[in-house]
DNA sequence: CAAGACTCCTGTCAGC
DNA sequence: TGCTGACAGGAGTCTT
């Protein structure tokens, strides 16, 4: 379940290897991922030289001057390299040929939660991507912009700061994480958290995110050879995957309860 | 507009 | 042992 710490190291971890490469085909065998694989990704992308890999939120972008190939890896999706002539198991459902590089891009995603979408001209101005909200590293993710957005929502926090139209990259993990290093109680209404809480909480959110990515670089840095299995450094998660086991702060036993379908852990006596 | 429910998909695991 | 059902989860879409 890629986070977006994952799909930076993942940008990060393919983008040398396929840049100023020359496209030779893709070989699409399952194209129904969460939508289907557009017909323009086999069909204009071959002969195309890679000019540039980007990330937005989760969405990764592979440039070229006919368009940009957009990557979501979903919950269980991952690229990675294999070489040329590997059988592809059953859930490997995209491979992406480069004109004389010795290795092969592999989509695989058992679950096809994830994408590969098209778009021509500025890909951020795709109809999934031009709506999203800043990314949480940047300085455009500031006390001031989450207050501002905060302001009235009867939402509880947690639900809020995963919509990604609020911020980018929070999911359910660093969400649980984020709000017990700021010691906030989950299902406390936005709208109702004084700027000054809503302040260490955009701290703890970079901070839990940034932790993240310098640790997913480890995580995943065997991805490359198509061995990497992310972990997410349980031994570093404080809530997430806890309940029932004692706080790492005060010792009472995590509460677990769910908001929205999803599972939410969080410590009575220290979230407030 | 806001908020919640629903949906996609399959591996994993608990329960019988 | 084998089957059934619940669950996880990103995020778009539908409903209220």
């Amino acid at each position: 379940m890629p986070e977006l710490p994952e799909v930076e190291t993942t940008k990060n971890g393919i983008a040398p290897h396929i840049l100023n490469q020359t496209i030779e085909r893709i070989d699409i065998r399952q194209p129904k991922l969460r939508w289907p694989i557009p017909d323009d990704v086999p069909t204009k992308l071959p002969g195309q030289v890679v000019h540039s890999v980007t990330r937005r939120g989760k969405y990764i972008g592979v440039q070229t001057d006919a368009g940009t190939l957009i990557i979501h890896l979903g919950m269980s999706g991952s690229l990675y390299f294999v070489a040329p002539e590997t059988p592809p198991m059953f859930h490997d459902h995209v491979d992406i040929h480069f004109a004389g590089l010795n290795k092969v891009l592999r989509y695989t995603d058992p679950r096809r939660f994830g994408a590969m979408l098209w778009q021509e001209g500025d890909w951020q101005t795709h109809e999934l991507i031009a709506h999203l909200g800043p990314e949480p590293l940047t300085d455009a993710f500031n006390i001031d912009y989450l207050y501002e957005k905060a302001k009235g929502r009867k939402q509880a926090i947690k639900q809020f700061i995963m919509d990604s139209k609020i911020v980018v990259g929070v999911g359910n993990i660093y969400a649980n994480e984020a709000l017990f290093m700021a010691g906030i109680r989950p299902t406390h209404a936005a709208g109702n958290i004084s700027k000054a809480r809503l302040a260490v909480f955009v701290d703890c959110i970079k901070t839990v995110l940034a932790a993240a990515i310098a640790q997913g670089g480890t995580t995943l840095k065997d991805f490359v050879s198509g061995e990497g299995k992310p972990g997410y450094f349980k031994q570093e998660l404080k809530v997430y995957g806890r309940a029932e086991q004692p706080c790492v702060t005060c010792q009472a036993p995590l509460k677990e309860i769910r908001q929205g379908q999803r599972s939410t852990v969080y410590c009575a006596h220290c979230q407030k």
